[in-house]
DNA sequence: GCCTATGAATTGTCCAACATAAAATTATAT
DNA sequence: ATATAATTTTATGTTGGACAATTCATAGGC
């Protein structure tokens, strides 16, 4: 840039000082009005630089503390992510198409590391999904019932992938289910993914999750 | 959240005008002043949530303009991960899996919907790879090399979650090579890849790349 | 030694003012 | 009449100051 703003700078010497002084996870910053004297700007200027690096997920802000560094850069990602609104309708059948490549690929690890817990957590959301009042809650029980077996492997990658994903998957779950006639069609597929992951059987898991992601999509276009 | 700042409230009613008015790329947001007037906040309140918004890409400021929508998520993501200075093993493993979730995964596409063009690409690719300059052109076309499997199934979504990712594994094999004091072993097991790939040989796939994820994880840490 | 009250420090929010840049408008010259 | 230059308008950019809210630390009481 010709001229760079005055946050910008500030974001800049932010980025050294931390670099210099090799400040890592949990290291706090000096506070607003410091940082505003050392580098001979207002504290304004430096908050709206701040504002930037809490967005990025690479700071937070504590009372009575100040800025601390952390690293939530991959929530911020999915922050991001929620302004995207405009999902063309050719789109929902590549999503269906991601989210089998992802629930069906994680087959083996879902099976490995599930506990008796994570079962009863899914039974409830089935069970929530069913009985929900609107088409609204019912995708969202039926978003949380996804979510919850891609949390059983616990890759936090994939979860943050499958959060920041959430507006897509959600408004395609609402136009499911506004043009299914009944919402025990899912329960009862749910419930068979559910006793293959009880059961641990590989080929039902696979077969059940991979027709279900499917069965929906004849309801879209 | 217990106490949402203001600054949080007002990100979220900016959201919501953007929906409710569907308003897109290259279309403007009311000037700060009108915002701050239409919420019932400051100017400065309005500002942090708008520098939020321009640390997303989503948003620019143009003088005697006002803000207008863009989307330069991108390169936010770019300017994001500049911050990013070594990459954790947990991290590490993290990403790994989450690829090889979705590298194995397409196997079954892959293997169908490859064409004598797509092996081109992918021989040109490694060998581009192999003959590098430094470690960052390297890991470019290391990068370039899987998003090419990852675009032969055609799912758009999966291609934009990886492109999405290109950051963090770029910066992932960035860190992988230049602590690997070859770059002829990747290439031999990328070329293991692609001839599992030219013989549709579906095990042979799914071994080598896991086994091919997995190997750079000995260089971290 | 533990609990409580007080005080201090820092962020969060607001206000008011001026500087700056760029678009819009008007004036001017050819 | 049209092109160009000067002016005005308007919105962002930056600054300084003020007060509220919160929370950590400390001192004092039991």
């Amino acid at each position: 840039m010709n001229n760079p703003s005055a946050v910008d700078r500030i974001l800049g010497e932010i980025r050294e000082m931390i670099a210099r002084e090799k400040l890592g996870v949990g290291d706090p910053l000096p506070t607003e009005v410091e940082i505003a004297r050392i580098f001979g700007t207002s504290r304004n200027t430096v908050r709206e630089a701040i504002s930037t690096l809490k967005a990025y997920g690479i700071v937070e802000t504590r009372k009575r503390v100040g800025p601390v560094l952390v690293d939530n850069r991959h929530s911020a990602i999915s922050a991001l992510f929620a302004f995207s609104q405009n999902i063309s309708p050719e789109a929902f059948n590549d999503i269906q198409g991601f989210r089998r490549i992802v629930e069906c690929g994680i087959c083996d690890a879902v099976l490995e590391k599930r506990s008796e817990q994570d079962i009863q957590s899914l039974e409830t959301l089935n069970a929530e999904m069913e009985e929900a009042e609107g088409v609204a809650e019912a995708a969202e029980k039926d978003y949380l019932f996804h979510l919850q077996i891609v949390n059983i492997v616990g890759n936090s990658t994939t979860c943050d992938v499958y959060r920041f994903l959430e507006p897509v998957i959600r408004r395609l779950l609402e136009s499911g289910k506004s043009q299914r006639t009944s919402r025990v069609d899912i329960g009862v597929e749910h419930q068979g993914i559910i006793d293959a992951i009880r059961e641990r059987d590989k080929f039902a898991y696979q077969y059940r999750m991979s027709r279900h992601l499917k069965s929906g999509l004849k309801f879209i276009s």
